[in-house]
DNA sequence: CGGAAAGATTGACATATATCAAGAACTCGA
DNA sequence: TCGAGTTCTTGATATATGTCAATCTTTCCG
């Protein structure tokens, strides 16, 4: 049986994890795979996993007036959930598909709080993923607020070199809010 | 003594709260007044509070640049922290100041964790002002990628009406991400 | 109460980015 | 390997918003 240590350690943002904690957790843990091309998670479903990507890459997105705009990319040891359908248990207007084939590893949410209410370093974890999505977040909006499109544009290239070959630019674009004539010539000069 | 359930319930984000929870809860409020134009938090102070306003009206604000950027307002019932400082610990660069004379309570991380450790439902409301917050910050961001500064002001009007008097204009302004100048065109036409 | 300081409005102009359109360069399946 | 369909680039133009400056209005302290 593959050794889940490393996903557990993603879960827990690598800090300590008991060995009995780990123990519990690791049966929560599903796996998924997903051919580069597929739709993972389809719009309207409710989202009740908290994902981690083993290997591979998938890109989440929805439709704002018909266009299709990129909310995120999560690779190799990124966590990824549509937020608002997972913490409000309402449809979700994002889809997920994977842009390469893919891995991911799952936590279920009732799987999850029940094992939570039992073990605190549990509910622990769960309560510091999302204060990781509220930080990254924040930092999120005040890029967009206060930062040019080449500045967002050289920012995500120092952050993930390695995403530039990897995605269409079309789709980098829409994540960095901005349309593909403009990400073109932010990059030519 | 002050009978301190709604404040309880505001934490609680009104959902049902033990009486046993709750007896455990009210010994960690702590009270704050805060006069008209006083410094509530400074600058580079690390918050270690979550805070309700009970009455009055404070701002968040920062600066960019040399320039005072309002993140929040917070008025009677609203909650409010400097999220990055409080989770990482790290001194804050927001600034709360009181636009009103304000009786403010605030629970402190520390007595929360300890009690949070023991009670579930505590650790459970924890983790829900977190993902309240997140929800809250997702949809501002994507207020200001999507909608125009006239778009942004009328929401803004509709969702809190009454702070248009209580609050001078620039500070709405850099609220909504935009100059005054802007703000004042958009009102008038 | 009066006057200085702060805030709000208005105008002229600058600028970043969007939009629309055309053509070039890839990509991928038959 | 060819060719159709994407995707990317480049150009011309439009537009929302910012910047700078002047003036008007409000606030508030001495």
């Amino acid at each position: 049986m593959k050794d889940l240590t490393p996903i557990v350690n993603l879960f827990f943002n690598n800090q300590f994890v008991s060995e009995k904690t780990k123990e519990l957790f690791i049966p929560l843990l599903h796996e998924f795979k997903a051919r580069k091309g597929a739709t993972f998670l389809q719009e309207g479903a409710i989202c009740n996993h908290i994902y981690i990507v083993e290997s591979g890459l998938v890109r989440q997105y929805f439709y704002k007036d018909n266009i299709d705009v990129t909310e995120y990319f999560a690779w190799e040891g990124q966590g990824f959930v549509c937020i608002e359908s997972f913490i409000e248990r309402t449809p979700s207007n994002l889809i997920v598909e994977a842009l390469e084939d893919s891995v991911i590893y799952g936590i279920e949410k009732n799987e999850l709080n029940a094992l939570a209410e039992k073990h605190h370093e549990i509910e622990l974890m769960h309560r510091g993923l999302m204060e990781q999505g509220l930080v990254m977040s924040q930092k999120r909006m005040y890029s967009m607020l206060f930062e040019t499109a080449k500045e967002r544009y050289n920012n995500f290239l120092k952050a993930s070199p390695f995403l530039i070959n990897r995605v269409p630019s079309m789709y980098i674009a829409s994540y960095l809010g901005i349309t593909p004539e403009t990400l073109s010539r932010v990059k030519g000069h």
